[in-house]
RNA sequence: GCCGGGGUGGCGGAACUGGUAGACGCGCCGGAUUCAAAAUCCGGUUUGGGUGACCAAGUGUGGGUUCGAGUCCCACCUCCGGCACCA
């Protein structure tokens, strides 16, 4: 056996003996446990970078391990190949984004491919492509049908100058980002997926996910934010309009001190008909952004309308206002406002100088200052007329009664949730396969006119999307036969295509059908791995589509109808796509992310020649514990690659003493004993570190500890020829899932055939785990003071003993009475004196 | 602003269920090898005190619970992720 580590070679020759018995390509195997093991595809944006390479080793670390179990293992790889970054380097290189971002996947495909990651690369897939795009299309159409997509206008950022709708992200503090013009808020007509519909099935089914993370279905179920509250209708004074409101609190109704709308509520426009003052402040709240933080951080302001409405309980008149606080696409558009028991409204009222009244008290006599902050707890009714003295949940109930039976409204459940807006006015997207006829009707594209193809060979004039101004793609004939009529020239959200990709991998080649019954062999993915940057929008959609694809029918198509068994199926079984996920921290260098933006990025493609793949991989690995952030460090690769190193010598030296004798168990020293303990030990640590706890770290390091103790071990006789032989073995069957390259060329050193990727993972010896006498702390007062060896059966009444009789102990507790000894068996005394 | 997560030696991290704080690796220091260097190997390495056995302090800050707290509770500081058109 060769005494150098040379990955650069071992590494071609093990690719390329995979490749060739296409090791990694699996079908569905009834008799066989399936392992659906899926990490986040990439969005190709030109090579791969930190985060891609963690991602997917951690991804590789999981499948190959679960194949060596002996499961049947899926492991695909695709690209998430729409968006912005396309057409921005359209723009600025004038390269059509089909041709960049082809050429972008294929050079990504093949640093995917040096890092020897075990994918099924049969079934990769490009959004991009109509073969897989047409499904989705397709599946609009089901939803139209069925009313789950519906249209209605919503507001978007409009840079006056570009002449275009710009993404949140194209917006830099409030200016477009290429024309520096102030970007404006306005509305237009954009599809939307009801969302609201699953909310509560998005919500409960969450509770039969134990295999997330605690922390992502706490932000999704804040994100979909169920509450339980009253809608309550507020007449308009001199006028047969109502004002609708939203509130969870009914039981402060009575503290109600104004009313506010948003800017673009119809009581706002008309009011602002006469009033100049009024116009140019409304003109005011359409210049800010449309994101959240935007609208939640900035100054509350407000102005009044000179409306009143009055007050469904004592008909008294409450003055209305309009604020840039209040969003016309969230709820009804109007909130009530009481400022004693909401912060926000209190600081609203501070600023206007507008009534704060108090209408909740503590329950505890204590007194809560208004002039501090309002009280938002719950507590007792008090000036508040016929509901005076009841709690806040018992008035909750009597004022929903009272309006319920008054016709002024009712109880409702609502949610944070908005429903799905999935148009956008970009190019580089899945055109929406929409018509609309002379009638201004949306019509669906039949069937049998689907994919509408996007045009691939354009050039951009200017920023805003081609096909915008492409006649050849907008004129079409209506399908409905009314003449003609104008294609839809909006695209999906690119959150579209990534709701679906996991399901479509069972089943890439079918023309036929979106499914097909291989969905429900392989579905639902067993571990999913991705960023926590995707804990609420991308894993919230992926959910819903998951729900939709179960429920609309068609969906899944089996290959052979008619026949028995499972070629019958024609609907996906199970309700959730994810059993298991895993969300991967950040890659970090000098404590800030790896970006572009920041110039900090470290190249895979460096490292990789330099080291090769499995250097890569075992860094990475080793780092830190994959949901934390991973801080990089150029010096810490060199260890990896000399960790490498030493495993290559210590099996090359061994291999090359020649053959090993069988060990003989009945025969071993001390040292010996320790040896096997040790590596008995370590099977299991790191079993339980991969297996269960996802502790890659803390598995690498085991085995490091292993292998030190190893090249420390005398090599005098057979008997420890034969435990260096076991613990070699041991350590590279352990290490294969991570540095899957250098152990299949140790593999085949140590005399084995059969290759290392179809070898078992071990299972370890109890019995040479065994051992007579165990080490105990003892503390006094709970400091270490000393350690005592026992023997494993030794009673308390001994131990205690021992402890007392240890020399540091028995200083530290000398003239001083013995309170209390606590005993925790195998690990600790703590004698308390005082 | 709101929601979620983190903070441990010079650095990355370990300590899984309240039970030896600092495993493993990096870096650094000393030694071996070498004409010399690189590479490799051996030893040391939380801080302060002590020749030493040991002693004291120590897990973002301030309090608390406990025989015992990095771990649990309360308050705060700070950094990171998300906030619906970046993916």
């Amino acid at each position: 056996m060769d005494n150098e580590y040379q990955p650069k070679k071992i590494e071609t020759a093990v690719q390329a003996k995979w490749a060739d018995s296409r090791a990694f390509e699996v079908t569905e195997d009834p008799n066989k446990e399936k392992f659906y093991c899926l990490s986040m595809f990439p969005y190709p944006s030109g090579k791969l970078h930190m985060g891609h390479v963690r991602n997917y080793t951690i991804g590789d670390v999981i499948s190959r391990y679960q194949r060596m179990q002996g499961k049947n293992v899926l492991q695909p790889m695709g690209w998430d190949a729409f968006g912005l970054p396309a057409e921005g380097a359209a723009i600025k290189n004038n390269v059509a984004p089909a041709k960049w971002t082809y050429e972008n996947i294929d050079y990504m495909r093949g640093q995917l491919k040096r890092l020897g990651f075990a994918y099924d690369w049969t079934r990769e897939l490009a959004t991009c492509s109509p073969e897989y795009y047409r499904w989705e299309q397709w599946f609009f159409t089901r939803l139209y049908e069925k009313g789950l997509v519906y249209k209605k206008t919503s507001v978007v950022n409009w840079d006056p100058v570009d002449q275009t709708v710009l993404a949140n992200e194209q917006v830099i503090d409030g200016k477009g980002w290429r024309s520096g013009a102030t970007v404006e808020r306005r509305e237009i007509p954009q599809w939307f997926l009801k969302i609201t519909e699953y909310a509560d099935e998005l919500l409960e089914d969450l509770e039969n996910l134990p295999g997330w993370p605690d922390a992502v279905k706490t932000m999704q179920t804040n994100w979909i934010g169920r509450s339980e509250g009253i809608e309550i209708d507020f007449k308009v004074d001199g006028s047969n309009d109502v004002l609708r409101i939203y509130t969870t609190r009914p039981d402060t109704l009575m503290g109600v001190s104004y009313m506010a709308v948003a800017a673009e509520h119809p009581l706002a426009k008309t009011a602002a008909e006469n009033d100049t003052a009024l116009r140019a402040f409304i003109e005011e709240c359409k210049s800010s952004g449309t994101s959240e933080v935007d609208i939640e951080a900035m100054e509350k302001k407000g102005m009044p309308l000179n409306i009143n409405v009055h007050h469904p309980i004592n008909n008294e008149l409450v003055p209305l206002w309009v604020s840039n606080f209040v969003l016309m696409g969230y709820g009804t558009g109007a909130v009530m406002s009481v400022p004693a028991h909401d912060q926000r409204d209190w600081e609203f009222a501070k600023k206007y100088d507008l009534p704060i009244k108090q209408v909740i008290f503590p329950d505890d006599d204590s007194e809560h200052d208004m002039s501090e902050s309002a009280f938002i707890d719950k507590g007792i009714l008090n000036n508040s007329g016929q509901f005076n003295g009841l709690t806040s949940a018992e008035a909750f109930d009597a004022i929903a009664e009272f309006v319920e039976k008054n016709n002024y409204g009712n109880r409702k459940i609502n949610y944070r949730l908005r429903d799905w807006g999935i148009s956008r006015q970009r190019y580089w997207g899945c055109p929406i396969p929409v018509i609309n006829n002379k009638d201004g009707e949306a019509l669906a594209v039949p069937e049998d006119q689907l994919p509408v193809v996007l045009p691939e060979d354009i050039e951009f004039e200017g920023i805003s999307s081609p096909i915008k101004s492409m006649p050849e793609f907008i004129n079409v004939n209506a399908p409905d036969g009314s003449g003609p009529a104008e294609r839809e020239t909006d695209t999906f959200d690119t959150f579209f295509e990534s709701s679906w990709y996991f399901a479509r991998y069972c089943c890439p080649d079918n023309q036929d059908a979106m499914l097909d019954e291989r969905a429900n062999y392989w579905l639902p993915v067993d571990q999913y791995i991705g960023g926590i940057e995707h804990a609420i929008l991308h894993l919230l959609y992926a959910r819903f589509f998951h729900k939709l694809m179960r429920d609309i029918q068609d969906v899944l198509v089996p290959r052979e109808a008619g026949t028995p068994g499972a070629a019958d199926e024609t609907s996906l079984h199970c309700d959730e796509p994810f059993t298991n996920l895993l969300t991967q921290g950040m890659v970090l260098k000098d404590g800030a992310k790896m970006s572009k933006s920041k110039g900090n990025t470290v190249d895979p493609q460096t490292l990789i020649d330099k080291y090769g793949a499995d250097t890569v991989r075992l860094f990475m690995m080793f780092a830190s514990p994959p949901e934390q952030s991973l801080e990089w460090s150029d010096t810490a690769v060199e260890g990896a690659f000399r960790f490498l190193k030493r495993l290559w010598k210590l099996v090359s030296t061994h291999v090359n003493e020649g053959e090993v004798k069988a060990l003989d168990k009945t025969n071993l020293t001390d040292a010996q004993r320790d040896l096997r303990r040790k590596i008995h030990i370590t099977i299991d640590k790191v079993n339980d570190d991969i297996g269960r706890r996802y502790t890659f770290n803390t598995a690498i390091a085991a085995v490091m500890e292993l292998i030190n103790a190893l090249s420390r071990a005398e090599q005098k006789d057979n008997n420890d020829q034969a435990i260096m032989h076991e613990g070699l073995e041991t350590a590279v069957l352990l290490l294969s899932p991570i540095v899957p390259h250098i152990t299949d060329a140790l593999w085949i050193g140590l005399g084995h055939e059969e290759p290392l990727i179809n070898a078992v993972w071990p299972v370890s010896d109890p019995e040479a785990q065994e051992q007579s006498k165990l080490e105990l702390v003892v503390q006094v007062n709970g400091k270490l003071r000393g350690k005592i060896t026992i023997d494993k059966n030794a009673g308390n009444a001994l131990i205690e003993k021992l402890a007392t009789e240890e020399e540091n102990v028995k200083r530290n507790i000398e003239g001083k009475s013995i309170k209390k000894v606590i005993i925790i068996p195998g690990r600790l005394v703590n004698i308390v004196v005082a």
